[in-house]
DNA sequence: AGCCAGGGACTCC
DNA sequence: GGAGTCCATGGC
């Protein structure tokens, strides 16, 4: 894709596969604001104003345009992806309806924490206890409050986790904290798939699923299939699978290989869009 | 009131 | 290792 940077800007003229709304909304991320004439997006200590000009280009405003640059992954070529997942009809239809989805690369410690309180909740809640989060532990910058680092967060207890609306999870959280540290977090960026895999199940609040996102949303690898509600009906209703949520996701992965992670997210936007 | 949400832990067998 | 059950919370 093309793109130039200029004076703490990227602008992506001809944007055809990248769109700020497919991004923010296809359940990947959760410190986003719509504001209609922009979003606004968050991720770690770090900001930015995404708007589109005229509809001819995308403008992508911070004091961080590099961060922001690799965080939007913007040296990936989403055309090729594309072309190689319209296999089959569902996927054609939730391309054309995405065509504007990429996956972001977020701060590991930051998905893993905002994943853990994902799970068994709806993304409206999710979003508010990760805000709350930021607002009460996180280092004030500006207009806005970063996520909280590592030290901050150690410093929570499950009482606190509790009044921020984390509930069941809360203790899940305070358990993970206190396991994970510096060199914890940079293993795991080293790893192959099955090897951070079976180091993330070992968390408390991390199973199957959550494991997966953590994988394709935190240490960028593709070859994996979350299976949350929604992608349990797209698995039954248009490939036919019947068995379990750990099945689904290898079977769907043997389909698809390392493009997965994409064809998930493809179809996650396009079937819980389309139902809400 | 009861069901649902980007599920996981725990307990039984 | 599979199947059942319980788990906080708020929107609908």
């Amino acid at each position: 894709m093309d793109y130039y940077i200029d004076d703490k800007k990227i602008i992506i003229p001809n944007p055809t596969d990248f769109n700020i709304k497919h991004i923010c909304e296809c359940g990947q991320m959760f410190r986003f604001s719509d504001k209609t004439s922009h979003f606004e997006v968050m991720s770690t200590k770090f900001s930015a104003i995404v708007y589109e000009n005229d509809k001819k280009s995308v403008i992508i405003e911070s004091e961080n345009e590099k961060y922001f640059e690799k965080y939007f992954d913007l040296n990936n070529d989403y055309a090729i992806i594309k072309s190689e997942l319209i296999t089959t009809s569902i996927l054609k239809q939730a391309i054309n309806f995405g065509y504007g989805i990429r996956i972001v690369k977020q701060d590991l410690l930051e998905t893993i924490i905002s994943f853990i309180i994902s799970a068994n909740n709806n993304i409206g809640r999710i979003k508010k206890i990760i805000n709350e989060l930021c607002t009460c532990y996180g280092e004030k910058v500006e207009n806005h409050f970063a996520f909280p680092t590592l030290n901050a967060l150690k410093s929570i207890k499950a009482e606190e986790f509790v009044k921020m609306g984390a509930g069941y999870r809360a203790n899940y959280l305070v358990d993970t904290i206190n396991l994970i540290d510096e060199k914890f977090l940079a293993d795991l960026k080293i790893m192959d798939t099955k090897t951070a895999y079976e180091q993330l199940v070992k968390l408390k609040g991390v199973g199957n699923k959550v494991a997966e996102c953590i994988l394709l949303f935190g240490l960028s690898k593709t070859d994996v299939f979350p299976v949350d509600v929604w992608m349990s009906r797209v698995c039954k209703e248009y490939f036919g699978l019947q068995c379990n949520r750990k099945n689904m996701s290898q079977s769907m992965v043997k389909k698809f290989g390392s493009l997965a992670g994409y064809a998930q997210q493809y179809l996650f936007y396009y079937k819980r869009t389309k139902e809400i």
